[in-house]
DNA sequence: AGCACGCCGACT
DNA sequence: GTCGGCGTGCTC
C-alpha cells in the first residue's frame, strides 16, 4: 500500500504529491483526507492523505510514521473545494486546504491544541449497601441525573467520591469537555411580517441557486434566516450562515442560541484555539445542525449541507487579502453547486456586482421593503450638516445643530450613537478649509500621500505629483494629512457636552476577551447616553432607546483610493443610519459632511439605495471597472529593487504580447513600496472577456514559482487595490 | 520552507 | 590547522 501525501509546507517547489509506503501496522487506519506524519529529508513533517495506490514512479519509498486523525477532517467534498480555490486563486494546494482548517488542526506542534477531558461520574442501579451520610449526600445529588460532572462535586473530597468508585456505586469516566458553553433556553419563534413570509417561501421555491435579500435596515432579515434555516432543518437539511467578523455581536449570537440552543457552533476569530477546535470537533462529529461564523466558516464540514447564509453580503470581510486569496461568496456558491445547496445573499446595501446579478436574474432578487420591529418603527429621518458653513462657528468636530440634538435627546433620556468615520484618514491629504481632496488625472483616485519622498501617487498608474501645502481649489495653505481618534472625540464631548456619558468601542476598547459584550451590555442597560466608535457601531447593533444618530465625518471614507469609496460610504451611512429608531420612538440621523452635494451622500441621506445604485453604475462603466470590467491585480516583490521593476516590466510585456483585449495598468510602486526590506510593484489587468487569461496567470505564476529571488502574488477579483 | 553540503576567509 | 559565513540544491 502506498499513499499520496501532500505535506505541510508552504513553498510553491513543494506544493505536489509525495509518495510514502504504509507499514502493515497502519494500513487499516488509511483513509483519504486524514493526516500523516512522514520523514521529508532530515526531519519530520505533517501531511494530508490525498492517494491511496500501489505503485509509484518513485524507487525507494520512504514509510509514513504515524497516523495523526481519527475522524476524516479533509471530506470529499472539502478536498474538492480545495482543488477549486488552487484552480481559482493559483495558491498552492496546501494553503487552500489549510485555510479551511481551524488553528489546532495545523500541523505545528507549538499551535498543537488537545481535547480537553473531565471526569464524569455515573449512579449503578441496584445499590445496597449502607453509606454514610456525606456518600448518601452525593448520592441524592443524582436525582432525576444520569450523571455528574467533577465540577459539580466541588464540595466532597476525593476520598468520598473514590471510595463510591471503589464500592462500585459509582463509575467514572474521563469524557471530552468542550470549552465554549451555550445558553441552552429555547424562546418560542417571533411571527413573521407578511412581507417577510412572502420572502420565504419564495426563497425556498426558487430553482436559483442564490437568492438576494435585498432588505431595507431593520426590516428583520435575521428572522428569514432563523425561519429558513427551520424550514430546512425541518427537512434534515443543515445550514451555515456566515456574517462579517464585525457584526458577530453577542447580541446576534444570542438570537441563534435561542432559536436553536444545543444545535449551533460558533466559529470566529474571538474563540480561543481550544474552544475554535472543541467547535469543529462538534461539527465534523455530527453533533450540530447550525454553524454559525466569519468568513472562514464556509469550509465548516457539515454534511447534509441545505442552505448558506451570507449575511451583509456587501462586506469586504468576506475576501481574505492573504493567500489563498478567496472570496467566502464565491466559494459558498461553488460549494452549493456541489452539494445542490442554496445560498442566501442579504443586505440593505448590495454590492454592484449583486445587485447587478439580481436585476439580470443570475439570481433570484427578493426585496424586505419595510421596517418590523414594532408597529410604529419607520425608517428614521436623515439630516445634513454642510460642513462648509458649519465650520466656522463649530466646538472641534461638532457643529452647533448636531450638539444640539445631542443635548436634547439625553434630555429625554434616550441614546445617541455617534460614528467616526476613520476609513481613509491615514495618508490621505485633505483641505480642512474646504474639504477638497487631489485626484488622479488617469484613474479618478485619490491620492495616497507618501512622507519619506512627500509626493502624493496613485496606486493604481503610478502617476505621482509632489506634495503642497497650498489647496488647488480654494487656494489656501489647509491641505494636510488628517488624524483623530475617538478618544480625541469623546475629550471634545466632555467639554462641550456637559451631561454626557460617553462609552468608546473601536479596536482598542474591543480587543480584550469578552469586551465588546460588555460594552454592549453596558450600554444596553443605559450605563451610558452616548456609544462614540468607529465601523463596529455601525454593523447589526439593535438598542431600542437609540432615537439620534450622528456621523461626526461622512465623507473620509469617500477619499479612499480605491474606486469603491463610494459604495462603501453609502453603505456605511446607511447602516449606521438604520441604529436609530429601531424601537417605539421615532430615529433621527445627522451626517455632517463637506460634501453634501455628493450623490453617495445624498442618496444615503433619502435612503435610496436604487438612484445610488444607477449612479454609481454610470461611473463603474465610464471608468471601466467592475461589474463591467474584471481586474485582476499583480503584485511583483524582490529584495532587489532594480530586480522587482525589471520582472514587473517582464510580466508586463507578457501580458502586452498574450492578452489582446486586456487593459493593463503599471507596473507602479504598491501602496506600501518597501516592507521588510522587500520592494513591491503592482500591475493592474482589466478585462471583459479574455478567455486566455488564467491561463497566461497560470503560467506567470509556475514560472516564479521556480525561481527564487523575485516573487508573484496574485489577486483576482481584488476588494483593496 | 528548512536543512545539509560545500567551498572560501579569519582566528583561538 | 578549524570554525563559521551563506550560496545551492534537494526533499517521496
Amino acid at each position: 500500500m502506498i499513499v499520496g501525501v501532500l505535506v505541510e509546507i508552504t513553498s510553491k517547489s513543494l506544493d505536489r504529491i509525495f509518495d510514502y509506503k504504509v507499514p502493515s501496522n497502519l494500513k487499516d487506519k488509511i483513509k483519504i483526507g486524514l493526516r500523516v506524519e512522514v520523514p521529508f529529508g532530515s526531519r519530520t513533517i505533517v501531511g494530508f492523505i490525498l492517494e491511496i495506490k500501489n505503485k509509484s514512479d518513485v524507487n525507494n519509498l520512504k514509510e509514513i510514521k504515524a497516523v495523526l486523525d481519527e475522524e476524516v477532517i479533509l471530506t470529499d467534498e472539502l478536498l474538492e473545494l480545495g482543488k477549486y480555490l488552487h484552480k481559482e486563486t493559483l495558491a498552492s494546494l496546501i494553503s487552500c486546504y489549510q485555510v479551511m482548517l481551524p488553528k489546532g488542526y495545523k500541523a505545528s506542534i507549538k499551535n498543537k491544541v488537545n481535547p480537553k477531558y473531565h471526569k464524569v461520574y455515573y449512579l449503578n442501579t441496584n445499590v445496597n449497601k449502607t453509606l454514610t451520610t456525606k456518600q448518601q449526600e452525593v448520592i441524592d445529588l443524582f436525582k432525576g441525573k444520569e450523571k455528574i460532572v467533577r465540577e459539580e462535586l466541588k464540595e466532597f473530597s476525593p476520598a468520598i467520591l473514590n471510595t463510591l468508585v471503589k464500592n462500585n456505586i459509582l463509575t467514572v469516566k474521563e469524557e471530552e469537555l468542550y470549552r465554549l458553553a451555550y445558553d441552552q433556553v429555547t424562546k418560542k419563534e417571533k411571527v413573521l411580517t407578511e412581507e417577510q413570509k412572502k420572502a420565504v417561501t419564495n426563497i425556498l421555491a426558487t430553482d436559483k441557486t442564490v437568492s438576494l435579500l435585498y432588505g431595507v435596515t431593520g426590516s428583520g432579515k435575521t428572522e428569514v434566516y432563523i425561519d429558513l434555516i427551520s424550514k430546512y432543518l425541518a427537512k434534515g437539511l443543515k445550514s451555515i450562515v456566515l456574517v462579517p467578523e464585525i457584526s458577530l455581536t453577542p447580541q446576534l449570537i444570542k438570537r441563534f442560541e435561542e432559536r436553536f440552543a444545543g444545535r449551533l457552533a460558533l466559529l470566529h476569530s474571538a474563540l480561543s484555539d481550544g474552544e475554535k477546535y472543541d467547535e469543529y470537533r462538534r461539527i465534523v462529529r455530527g453533533e450540530v445542525d447550525i454553524v454559525i461564523g466569519a468568513r472562514s466558516a464556509v469550509f465548516a464540514p457539515l454534511t447534509n449541507l441545505g442552505l448558506i447564509i451570507i449575511d451583509e453580503c456587501h462586506s469586504d470581510s468576506y475576501k481574505q487579502d492573504n493567500n489563498p486569496k478567496y472570496n467566502a461568496k464565491e466559494v459558498a456558491i461553488k460549494r452549493a453547486e456541489l452539494t445542490k445547496a442554496k445560498v442566501v445573499l442579504g443586505s440593505a446595501t448590495p454590492m454592484l456586482e449583486e445587485y447587478a446579478r439580481g436585476l439580470k436574474k443570475v439570481y433570484n432578487l427578493v426585496a424586505l421593503t419595510k421596517r418590523a420591529g414594532s408597529h410604529n418603527s419607520t425608517l428614521p429621518t436623515v439630516e445634513l450638516i454642510d460642513m462648509n458653513k458649519e465650520i466656522k462657528r463649530s466646538k472641534g468636530h461638532f457643529s452647533l445643530p448636531l450638539i444640539e440634538e445631542i443635548k436634547k435627546t439625553i434630555a429625554k433620556g434616550e441614546q445617541v450613537i455617534l460614528l467616526l468615520n476613520r476609513r481613509g484618514y491615514s495618508s490621505i491629504v485633505t483641505c480642512s478649509n474646504c474639504g477638497e481632496t487631489i485626484k488622479c488625472p488617469n484613474c479618478d483616485i485619490t491620492l495616497t500621500y507618501h512622507k519619506a519622498s512627500n509626493i502624493l501617487r496613485c496606486h493604481y498608474c503610478g502617476y505621482a505629483t509632489k506634495y503642497q501645502v497650498t489647496c488647488p481649489k480654494c487656494h489656501q495653505d489647509s491641505l494636510k494629512d488628517l488624524g483623530v481618534g475617538t478618544e480625541k472625540i469623546e475629550e471634545e464631548i466632555y467639554q462641550y457636552i456637559k451631561e454626557a456619558t460617553v462609552i468608546r468601542m473601536d479596536v482598542d476598547t474591543t480587543s480584550r476577551k469578552g469586551a465588546h459584550q460588555k460594552i454592549i451590555s453596558s450600554f444596553a442597560q443605559g450605563n451610558a447616553n452616548i456609544l462614540l466608535g468607529t465601523q463596529m457601531v455601525a454593523k447589526g447593533l439593535d438598542f431600542p432607546n437609540v432615537t439620534l444618530v450622528g456621523v461626526i465625518n461622512a465623507d473620509t471614507s469617500l477619499m479612499l483610493p480605491d474606486f469603491r469609496s463610494s459604495e462603501k460610504t453609502f453603505a456605511l451611512l446607511n447602516q449606521v443610519a438604520g441604529r436609530a429608531g429601531r424601537g417605539e420612538k421615532k430615529g433621527r440621523v445627522i451626517f455632517q459632511t463637506f460634501n453634501s452635494d455628493n450623490y453617495a451622500i445624498k442618496f444615503a441621506k433619502e435612503n435610496n439605495y436604487l438612484a445610488f445604485y444607477q449612479e454609481e453604475m454610470k461611473i463603474r462603466k465610464l471608468m471601466k471597472y467592475p461589474p463591467y470590467y474584471y481586474i485582476v491585480s499583480l503584485n511583483i516583490s524582490s529584495k532587489d529593487k532594480n530586480m522587482a521593476l525589471i520582472e514587473a516590466k517582464k510580466c508586463e510585456k507578457v501580458c502586452l504580447k498574450y492578452l489582446d483585449k486586456t487593459i493593463i495598468l503599471g507596473p507602479s510602486p504598491a501602496a506600501i513600496f518597501k516592507k521588510q526590506n522587500v520592494y513591491y510593484y503592482q500591475l493592474i489587468l482589466k478585462y471583459q472577456h479574455q478567455d486566455n487569461l488564467h491561463e497566461i496567470m497560470e503560467k506567470l505564476v509556475n514560472y516564479y514559482a521556480s525561481i527564487t529571488k523575485v516573487n508573484l502574488d496574485l489577486d483576482f477579483n481584488p476588494i483593496h487595490l
